[in-house]
DNA sequence: CTGTTAGCGCATTCAA
DNA sequence: TTGAATGCGCTAACAG
């Protein structure tokens, strides 16, 4: 059943169907309701948006190319928070959203159905990227891409302001506990895997880390640095285990987390193995994930406002808004695993 | 920059050209490298999906209609781990993942630019529904749909099993909170407002828990039974306090939740009223959400699959295996918050 | 192995 | 106010 059929059943021409559907000035009231009644009787549910995509060239689809696979991407607070705040923008203004993979194959191009793309996060190579967006308007959040405005929270910054309160009480030992910080290592890593790692978000959020030592007036280079590859709770258990199974002298009292999952993870072992948070470990986090302000002791962290980032991404595509970089602001959450 | 103008430049056939990408056994290796290498010099990035999509009829997107808008779906852990179960399986096979609110408007047609349809929960008219799927191929998850197969789970017979075991201690008064019950009332609803709601997937576990009562001879109409309107950590907080706020006689010490989420604000709130779980008060979920196995105390539950539902329900849609309804099996997890 | 032709379903000129 | 013609970009028959 198409637009063509449809009009040779009505005995009418199909622009004149067509512009029942599209252009209601087009035609008399009364011959668009008769054409619109005989339509649905005859079992038509409107134009095609296929054919209607290719004539007019919007599909009112846009589409978010994600860092990571799609089940990752959706079990991780942050990437869903930002993923329903695009959703809630593309929701208002009735466009669809495309989901799709970061390592998208060769052959995987649905980009081209969409009328504008999201890219979120790092990917591995920005030629790639721009040569996939082939001149189609998009935006980025967290990651800069060349003649492509973005969002960005100020990952250094925020950093440095919490790193700066969890100093201000003493502590024995510290270490941090960072996110692909670098692909070679897992657990225990040492400085010159990072200084190959790339300018990841969390590359800026250990740097602002470093800055605050650096200001304490210890050295950067005798803190011990471990790494993980997945923020999922699994994913952190194996390095925070390790981590809190070492020796006393060895093991820390005050941890940074470069992410909230990671946060609550080691706050979830520490007490299963009888220590008290934040008596015997006082843990920071970063990210202001709904779980870790519910759950108690409340996590000390940043809040960044990943329903806002995708918002307003979703906003500067649909021209909604000036589209110009931004930087949202941060805010500090001092809780109790880390007062 | 289109396969014509490629075609032209190169002073081939369209045809050819696009053999190059698609049919790489209609011609020599050398002229195919020696196209795909012109086409990539000249910028085109290979045959557009709109164009294709069009002519094949296939676009390669899966659509999953959700019961609910987006960005509600994607914040609630069960939606989004099933999101995710399917997400994971289309990757796999290289289809993409459009994301569709449940109450799209009569405009929001993109359902029709996609291969097959998964159908997510609860949808008030089905003919609506089945107009839209337009003979689409199908699969519902928690809904039947005449005509479509569908992934279940037994949600009164867990529900059942799930009551029994807690009813084994003895309690003083009980109370269930149940979600969409019915639409009129939140808070403490009444059994008539009850008999005129839907045929819900909350309802079969009430169905389940009310059964569980009257075999050990207690009067379902005597049972206290309140009502919550969206699943969310905020959504639960008002019924929740009202109902742990009452007086002595009247509060509960035994409460039957119908999902995990009105579970754990039930376990939160109860802890920051000074009440010991499972001391002062037993509490039981249902669905076995992560964050409820991972915290203390550990809820008593049932679990279900979410991931596994959405991935059966895209192999089916994908015709990896036999497309006949399914019922998943739960799993009882008894945890410290009803030993 | 390559080119010619036709048409997927639609919206838009332009002419009536 | 309506209709006939055109082409969006592509691929599948078919003929060479």
């Amino acid at each position: 059943m198409t637009l063509k059929t449809v009009a040779q059943q009505l005995g009418v021409s199909a622009t004149t169907v067509s512009n029942a559907y599209n252009r209601p000035d087009q035609l008399s009231e009364t011959r668009r309701e008769e054409i619109l009644a005989a339509a649905e009787a005859l079992g038509y549910t409107g134009p095609d948006s296929r054919g209607r995509m290719l004539r007019t060239g919007r599909s009112g689809i846009v589409a978010l190319l994600l860092a990571d696979n799609l089940s990752y991407s959706l079990r991780d607070s942050v990437a869903s928070e930002l993923i329903a705040g695009v959703a809630e923008q593309l929701d208002q203004h009735d466009h669809s959203l495309m989901l799709l993979p970061g390592r998208l194959e060769e052959g995987a191009g649905s980009v081209d159905m969409a009328d504008g793309v999201i890219v979120y996060g790092l990917h591995g190579d920005a030629r790639r990227i721009l040569k996939l967006l082939d001149d189609r308007p998009a935006v980025g959040i967290d990651i800069d891409l060349p003649g492509v405005p973005s969002v960005h929270i100020d990952n250094y910054r925020a950093s440095l302001a919490l790193t700066r309160h969890a100093l201000r009480r003493p502590y024995r030992r510290v270490a941090i506990v960072g996110l692909r910080l670098t692909r070679a290592q897992q657990g225990l890593i040492d400085s010159e895997a990072l200084l190959a790692s790339e300018l990841t978000v969390t590359r800026r959020r250990l740097d602002g880390v470093l800055q605050a030592f650096i200001e304490a007036d210890i050295d950067p280079h005798s803190i011990a640095l471990w790494n993980i590859d997945r923020n999922t709770h699994d994913g952190c258990v194996p390095t925070i285990a390790a981590l809190l199974d070492q020796p006393l002298p060895a093991r820390p009292d005050l941890l940074i987390c470069l992410s909230d999952r990671i946060a609550l993870t080691a706050i979830d072992l520490a007490e299963r193995r009888g220590l008290k948070v934040p008596r015997d470990l006082r843990i920071t986090g970063f990210d202001g994930i709904a779980e870790g302000q519910r759950r108690r002791p409340r996590l000390t962290t940043v809040r960044q406002d990943s329903t806002a980032k995708g918002r307003l991404a979703a906003a500067m595509l649909l021209d909604l808004g000036p589209r110009r970089s931004r930087t949202l602001e941060t805010e500090l959450l001092i809780g109790d695993s880390a007062p």
